[in-house]
RNA sequence: GGCGCUGUACCCAAGUGGCUUAAGGGGAAGGUCUGCAAAACCUUUAUUCGUCGGUUCGAAUCCGACCGGCGCCUCCA
C-alpha cells in the first residue's frame, strides 16, 4: 500500500519499521475547550486510517497525546477560576465523550504532559549537551541554525522563514525562529522544577518525549492537521533527531482542513461549530460518511446542506441493514441463492484503500455494492439467508470496520427487547389489521401519528418495518 | 514578500496520459411496484473537466501563460 508523505511530497510505498507491529502517533488537542467538528474530521480521519492499518493485519502501537499545560490553559484557568489541572481534566473528560460519540476508536495510551515533564527535561538535558540549546534568564531556546535540516518537512529554508515579517520579535531570541523548550515560570503559574530553574515546558518538547518514551525513538507514522506542519511538527523533527539522532518518523501524514463558508474553521477567527453540537443534529455516521466523501489531505466546506445529503447517503446504508436483519430473523431457507460475487468487492475496497486511503472510491464501491444487491433483492423473492449473511459480513467489514459507518448491533428494532419495541410492535399489528380491513383512512392516521413521532414506517412484501430518525 | 494547495454536472466529489465520450452521494424529471406512502428498481440529467496556447498517435490528466478560490509563514486539527 501506498502513503502520501508530506516529507517527499510524494506517495511512498508502506514499509513498517518492524512488520507486523506499526507505531502511529497523532498529535491530540490542547484541553481547554470542546473540540470543533474541523477538529472531528482530523481524529476521525486518523481513526480510519488506523482502523484500516488493522484491518489489513498490522498490530497498531496508536499514542495521542494531551496538552494540559500551556498558554490557553493557563488564561482560562484564571479567567474561570479554576486550577489548571480542574480545567484540563474537565475538558479531557469532554473530549473523551465526544470521541466516543464519534464512534472513534479509543487508543492505546493517552499521554499528557503534566505526567512526562521529567523525560522532557531529559530530552532538554540531551539536546544541552549536543550544543543545540542557548539559556536566557532560565528559558531554553532550540537554537534552528544548528540543525542542518531545518525546514525540510514544511519546504522552507531558513533564509525564507527570516524574511517573513510576521514572527514574533522576542528581544532574548538570537534568532527569531528560534523556539522555546522551556519557559520560566511567571509569578502564580503552574511550574516544575528543573535543571534550569522553575519553569514549564515549551508546546512541541513533549511529543518528542511522549512519542519517544512510548514508540521508540523512530516511529511509523506521525499525523496530524495540515497547520501543524509549521512550525510544530518541523520543530519536533529538529529536537527529536538532534536528540537521538535518528530518522524521528518515517511517514508524516496531514489532514486538510474543514472551512465554512471557504474559510478554515479555527478557534481563533470563531467560526467553528463544536463536536458535541453538530452530534446533536446528525449521528456519528452521519459525520463520518460526509468526511470520507473527500480525500483526507484537502479542504471540504462543512454546511447544514451538505451534511443533509450526507444523510441521505447514510440511510441509503441503513435501509439494507436494516433489511438483511429482518431477513436474517426470518432465517429463510431456499435455494434462491443468488449469484453475487462479493469477492470483488472486498478486492476493490483493499486497492482503492491500499492508495493512499482513498476513502471517497471506497465509499462508491460500498454504494455499488449496496445498489447491486438492492438489485438483486428487487429482482428476487424468496432469497435464501445465505446471500444476507455473506452482504452483512461484507458491510460489516468494509462501511462497519474500517469506515465505521454503519454499526449492525445499534440498529433499530434488532430484536432489541424494550418497551419502546413492544408498543411499536403492538401499533404496527394494529395498523396491519386495519389495512386488512380497508381502513386506510386511519392506517394512514397511525403511520402518519408515528412519523410526527419521528418512527418511520415501511411497507414491504415481507412485513412493516420501522427506523427512528 | 516567501512557500504551498486548488478550480470537474444544479450541489458535493473521485479520477491525474489510452480501461473514462469522466466513479460515487445528494438534487431534479419521468416510469415500475404499492390501497396510498416510504423504500427499492428502471430511464434521463458533463462529447466535457477555470481560460488560452503547447507537447503527444492520444490529455481532465504533462508543459507554459493568464484568471479565480484557499492555506501556511503567529496559537490553531
Amino acid at each position: 500500500m501506498q502513503i502520501y508523505n508530506t516529507l517527499s511530497k510524494k506517495k511512498e510505498i508502506f514499509q513498517p519499521i518492524n512488520p507486523p507491529v506499526v507505531t502511529m502517533y497523532m498529535c491530540g488537542p490542547t484541553v481547554y475547550n470542546y473540540f470543533h467538528i474541523g477538529n472531528a474530521r482530523s481524529f476521525i480521519m486518523a481513526d480510519i486510517v488506523r482502523r484500516y492499518l488493522e484491518f489489513k493485519g498490522y498490530q497498531l502501537k496508536f499514542v495521542m497525546n494531551l496538552t494540559d499545560i500551556d498558554d490557553n490553559i493557563i488564561k482560562k484557568s484564571i479567567e474561570e477560576n479554576k486550577s489548571t489541572k480542574e480545567l484540563a481534566e474537565f475538558y479531557s473528560n469532554m473530549f473523551f465523550e465526544d470521541l466516543k460519540n464519534l464512534k472513534i476508536k479509543k487508543a492505546d495510551f493517552y499521554p499528557k504532559a503534566t505526567d512526562h515533564v521529567q523525560e522532557m527535561i531529559e530530552v532538554i538535558k540531551k539536546l544541552e549537551e549536543k550544543g543545540f540549546v542557548y539559556v536566557v534568564d532560565e528559558t531554553v531556546f532550540y537554537k534552528v541554525n544548528n540543525f542542518e535540516n531545518y525546514g525540510r518537512l514544511s519546504g522552507k529554508n531558513l533564509k525564507d522563514l527570516e524574511s517573513g515579517v510576521r514572527v514574533e520579535i522576542n528581544e532574548d531570541k538570537t534568532n527569531p525562529l528560534d523556539f522555546v523548550l522551556w519557559k520560566k515560570a511567571k509569578e502564580n503559574e503552574p511550574s516544575w522544577d528543573s535543571p534550569w530553574g522553575k519553569g514549564r515546558p515549551g508546546w512541541h518538547i513533549e511529543c518528542s518525549a511522549m512519542s519517544t518514551k512510548l514508540l521508540g525513538e523512530s516511529i511509523d507514522i506521525h499525523a496530524g492537521g495540515i497547520d501543524l506542519i509549521f512550525p510544530h511538527h518541523e520543530n519536533e523533527i529538529a529536537q527529536s533527531e538532534a536528540c537521538f539522532e535518528k530518522k524521528f518518523v518515517k511517514y508524516w501524514m496531514h489532514f486538510g482542513f474543514l472551512n465554512f463558508q471557504n474559510e478554515k474553521m479555527s478557534k481563533s477567527l470563531g467560526n467553528f461549530f463544536t463536536a458535541r453540537d453538530v452530534l446533536k443534529r446528525y449521528n456519528a455516521e452521519v459525520i463520518r460518511l460526509f468526511f470520507s466523501q473527500t480525500y483526507y489531505g484537502g479542504p471540504l466546506n462543512f454546511s447544514d446542506e451538505l451534511l443533509e445529503s450526507a444523510k441521505k447517503g447514510y440511510e441509503k446504508i441503513l435501509n439494507l441493514a436494516i433489511k438483511i436483519e429482518s431477513e436474517l430473523k426470518i432465517q429463510n431457507k431456499s435455494n434462491v441463492i443468488p449469484d453475487f460475487n462479493l469477492q470483488k468487492y472486498y478486492d476493490d475496497f483493499s486497492s482503492v484503500m491500499d492508495d493512499d486511503f482513498n476513502t471517497p472510491q471506497a465509499i462508491a464501491i460500498i454504494f455499488n455494492c449496496i445498489h447491486d444487491a438492492n438489485k438483486i433483492i428487487a429482482g428476487n423473492q424468496n432469497i435464501d439467508v445465505a446471500f444476507y449473511v455473506d452482504l452483512k459480513k461484507f458491510l460489516q467489514v468494509t462501511a462497519g470496520g474500517v469506515l465505521g459507518l454503519i454499526h449492525f448491533d445499534e440498529l433499530m428494532g434488532n430484536a432489541k427487547v424494550s418497551l419502546e419495541n413492544d408498543l411499536i410492535q403492538l401499533l404496527i399489528k394494529l395498523r396491519n389489521s386495519l389495512k386488512i380491513e380497508k381502513n386506510f383512512l386511519l392506517a394512514d392516521k397511525i403511520r402518519e401519528d408515528l412519523n410526527q413521532l419521528g418512527i418511520k414506517l415501511e411497507d414491504s412484501k415481507t412485513g412493516t418495518t420501522y427506523k427512528i430518525k
